[in-house]
DNA sequence: CGGTTTTGACCAGCGC
DNA sequence: GCGCTGGTCAAAACCG
């Protein structure tokens, strides 16, 4: 693997924006020493499974520790004067020897500690790392919502938007009001809010105070208060209802029937989909009453050993580590979307001209772009299921598909935070499962790079963002190990290494 | 017994 | 209006 494909973390941690982790990291030592550079990655990977890689130095030096505890350097010396002291008959030497052994003892049971503190250590950087894989991605996005909005604001390059907006029409053609209309109005408790005679939710309060009722008060108030309560937050809620419906998918091959994300997954449906004969599951977060993500889950039609998961949603709780990865990965990934497709008032795109003029005139891009298929929902997909192994541009990323839902539908008028509507398909590759992820920029895909999206990719903020992400999905999200979701999940990053057992 | 899964039913949106 | 489809609900079954 290559070193940080870009995502050399300075150790010089950002501020906190966000409490992303409760405070409560059992082995997080307040004075860490570590020094993250260039180490996230590999620090998070499972030493297990997987290589690591020289320059990181804490964890091959316990990797060797680990192979080589009784031969440690240090007990050299010791070796070498037991085999001396067979022959002894002198008591003196009898003594000697003694002492040495016990020496030895001591120096084993030292070498021992010392592994035993090398694991520590190594489980507290990963929580570290993946920690701050967060953090950074958050930042990552924060910095890139900030350079937007400047952007706009001193209306830069005028004619260069200009154009690009036109091709973005052409390629995006987003919902625009429309979008946003039905986004607020009547998104997904449509059932509910217009027949509430089928379920009332006072009845259903009274009728039981059990847990699924207070789950659907929760959940109902989740969806519907930002329409329905605070016509004042339009904002806000318009944020939550583009959020919602932002989606992030994760195509990665496993047998297992469900990618182990951290998070605890409450399945409340399942249907054939239209064109694939393997049913979709529906999932919902049920780490926190009401929260709002979700999740399907569905194999490739074309080839089953792929598995489609798509998250919706932010959520609206504390994470743990476990589930930061996958968290992160998809709020980061929908928020670039969001950001990175919002228009400003006068319905321009609030994307920044350079990066657009880069993408444009750079076909060499990192990313590609393409149009693909329709989609419903400006979706962001993070495929894992290349297995290309040219692997040593670090900075490369992936190939990206900007979708358009409905191609006749006009863009203008994209107000507030109303989505344009692009699915996005980021393509990254991963050399394989096995050793995580290597991104290469030789994806020869079609090069009718679409504006919009070879400016997200080309955006060195989204790449950050998008490196940070897919190293959290590959190394992070195993950093720690007391990810309790048993089901029979399987973690992306050891898809065909040690976690076969579960097939 | 509480949480999860299963599964048929229901609903809204959309195209015809 | 009708049928199709995606998404969700919720009662029953299942499970640890
Ligand atoms: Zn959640």
């Amino acid at each position: 693997m290559e070193k940080g494909w870009g995502l050399t973390l300075d150790s010089s941690s950002p501020h906190t924006p966000l409490a992303f982790f409760p405070p409560s990291s059992p082995n997080m030592a307040s004075g860490f020493p570590l020094n993250l550079n260039n180490t996230i990655i590999e620090t998070t990977s499972d030493n297990h499974t997987r290589k690591l890689l020289a320059e990181v130095d804490f964890f091959s030096n316990t990797n060797t520790n680990k192979a080589s505890a009784s031969v440690n350097t240090g007990l050299q010396l010791l070796t070498g004067i037991n085999t001396v002291s067979d022959e002894s008959t002198v008591d003196a030497e009898e003594d000697k020897r003694a002492k040495n052994n016990i020496e030895l003892k001591q120096l084993q049971d030292e070498v021992e500690r010392m592994n035993a503190e090398n694991q520590s250590l190594k489980e507290m950087l990963g929580h570290v790392s993946s920690k701050y894989n967060g953090l950074q991605m958050h930042l990552a996005a924060l910095i890139q919502q900030r350079q937007q909005h400047q952007v706009v604001g001193e209306k830069g390059d005028h004619e260069e938007r200009k154009q690009v907006e036109k091709r973005f029409l052409e390629v995006g053609g987003g919902n625009s009001a429309q979008e946003e209309e039905v986004s607020n109005s009547c998104s997904d408790e449509r059932t509910r809010s217009n027949n509430n005679g089928k379920i009332s939710e006072e009845e259903k309060e009274i009728n039981d105070g059990g847990a699924e009722s207070e789950y659907s008060q929760a959940y109902n108030n989740n969806n519907k208060v930002p329409k329905l309560n605070h016509p004042s937050s339009a904002s806000t809620s318009m944020d939550q209802s583009t959020m919602r419906k932002a989606r992030v998918s994760v195509r990665a091959r496993s047998e297992a029937p469900m990618i182990s994300d951290g998070c605890q997954w409450r399945k409340y449906g399942q249907k054939i989909a239209k064109g694939n004969p393997c049913p979709r599951a529906y999932y919902r977060c049920t780490m926190a009453l009401g929260c709002p993500v979700r999740k399907q889950v569905q194999r490739c039609a074309e080839d089953r050993s792929i598995l489609i998961t798509t998250y919706e949603g932010n959520h609206s709780h504390p994470l743990p580590p476990a589930a930061m990865a996958m968290a992160s990965t998809t709020s980061a990934a929908a928020s670039m979307l969001l950001s990175g497709s919002t228009t400003s008032a006068d319905g321009s795109i609030n994307m920044n001209p350079n990066l657009l003029a880069r993408a444009i005139l750079n076909p060499n891009s990192n990313s590609m772009a393409s149009l693909s298929a329709s989609a419903p929902f400006p979706t962001v997909t993070l495929d894992l299921t290349h297995n290309n192994n040219n692997n040593n541009n670090i900075n490369s990323l992936p190939l990206l598909n900007l979708q358009r839902p409905h191609p006749t539908t006009p863009f203008h008028h994209f107000t507030h935070a109303a989505f344009p509507s692009p699915q996005t398909l980021l393509q990254y590759n991963n050399q394989s499962k096995l050793s995580g992820l290597h991104l290469s920029s030789h994806q020869q895909h079609s090069m009718q790079a679409d504006a919009a999206t070879a400016a997200i990719t080309a955006d060195p903020n989204f790449t950050a963002v998008l490196a940070a992400a897919i190293s959290s999905i590959i190394g992070g999200s195993h950093a720690n190990n007391n990810n309790d979701n048993d089901h029979g999940d399987i973690n992306p990053h050891v898809l065909n290494s040690s976690t076969t057992n579960n097939n």
